[in-house]
DNA sequence: AACCTATATTGTCTAAAAGACAATATCTAG
DNA sequence: CTAGATATTGTCTTTTAGACAATATAGGTT
């Protein structure tokens, strides 16, 4: 039974540490292809997981998770975008002690190679399905918590111009159409998402020059870019309809 | 620096404590009302907070939520809607120890009178605009919190059928309508609201019976109930939309 | 009963948005 | 110049959203 008296005093209770783990997603050969490091120490040793590691004493939850994208990829904060997803602190999530680990997703564009670091064999981009076929298993709950976060990816580029992180900074309708079509499984219409995308232009915006697209000819598409960099906000008018009967 | 073998040997760094919180909201006199309660012991003695509390060594993260409303409250799991809104745990949040907040969120119909418990002098439900207007002052970061989770909630309700969980177990169109409006603070017409709601039958249903609801006259209103008692899936058309032109 | 008020429910009209798809513009390659 | 490729614009139709009128059914009053 708990203490009367102990709100804020922690000491009457067993240790538990506090980790962060990040889903760094990004698309690759049209693909949504996920950062994952094989594990160099027991427990787990040679499996594979999510990047991730405790948080230190002076820096707050985000803080931690940046750290820790940069250290395992070289991705700094503003090359990304992060948040937070959840957090999962099952008693039997692991054979150690209680670690309650805090989860942010990540996405971002054109990523350097992944390294290997102090606590990893090995990093490297995965595809997706390869995770979702079966091919490639997860330790602990992180295939749990990587689905969670490919749901709150999926349903956040519905309302926001997020998926414009996806892209460089600068991009064309059709770069970030795609980021749409590969991430919903689906064809949009060309016309009808450019339509919608001039109607949020408080958000994206046409910067006025062109760039020539495919090497086999074609009309020169306008370069647009995120108005407002972090990506945040609501958009007007949703770019396309997840849910929409197919074509 | 950080130890190299250390990505499961928590034991090399500093102590963290482990906490949930809850926003346990509820509609009383046409207004949104928050549960509060008044700090039993330092730090912050006397001052309001959430409810919450440690995490115990046996239970998850959802467990302890629950635990910790059922305490508080005597509200149990199957008069609630328990969500985890996000994890705080800024290393300055607090004078204590280190303590990494898991928050949730709750909506409840009439629950019973909250009573104090072993480590809270007073419990009561406070109107949310007493909070907003600031002649009430949290503790801690627990006005960030109260704040995420009624955005949380408002936005929630847009394309889920949740607004039900501030109902009893069955409930009027209207009675339904009225959360909205109080949440979203603007009025709604009731026949397009009925209407888009006779669109959503796989998640509201119509009992067949009816109340009649004003001592002073009027038709019986039918009566309605989740198909899920969950209350979550999206709905497959928004029941009013919150950011419409001004009628 | 006849009528008034209150509330719920249904119907109608119009404007806006979504979806399908055709037409046009501008590039490369030959 | 022509064909092929890609981007962009336009048009038509269907669906949805918003405003609001009309009808249905209760209680209370005269």
């Amino acid at each position: 039974m708990k203490p009367a008296s102990s709100r804020y005093d922690p000491h009457t209770y067993p240790p538990v540490a506090v980790a962060v783990d990040v889903v760094v997603q990004t698309i690759l050969e049209g693909a949504l292809h996920i950062l994952l490091i094989e594990r160099g120490e027991a427990p787990f040793l040679s499996g594979w997981a999510l990047p991730g590691g405790f948080i230190h004493e002076d820096e707050n939850l985000d803080q931690a998770a940046v750290r820790e994208l940069e250290e395992k990829t070289g991705i700094g904060a503003d090359d990304a975008h992060l948040g937070q997803l959840g957090s999962y602190g099952d008693p039997s999530r692991g054979p150690h002690m209680r670690v309650v680990t805090v989860a942010y997703w990540a996405i971002c564009a054109h990523p350097p190679e992944p390294h290997g670091g102090t606590d990893a064999k090995r990093a490297k981009f995965v595809d997706l399905s390869e995770i979702e076929d079966g091919v490639l298993k997860l330790a602990l709950d992180h295939r749990t918590i990587l689905d969670d976060a490919i749901e709150r990816t999926r349903s956040k580029i519905e309302y926001t111009a997020l998926a414009a992180k996806f892209c460089q900074a600068t991009f064309t309708i059709t770069e970030l159409r795609r980021v749409y079509e590969i991430l919903w499984g689906k064809r949009l219409d060309p016309g009808n998402f450019q339509r919608n995308l001039r109607a949020n232009q408080a958000f994206l915006s046409d910067i006025g020059s062109q760039r020539t697209v495919s090497p086999s000819g074609g009309r020169p598409a306008s370069l647009w870019r995120l108005a407002d960099p972090t990506g945040k906000g609501r958009l007007e008018t949703p770019l396309a309809s997840r849910t929409s009967a197919p074509q």
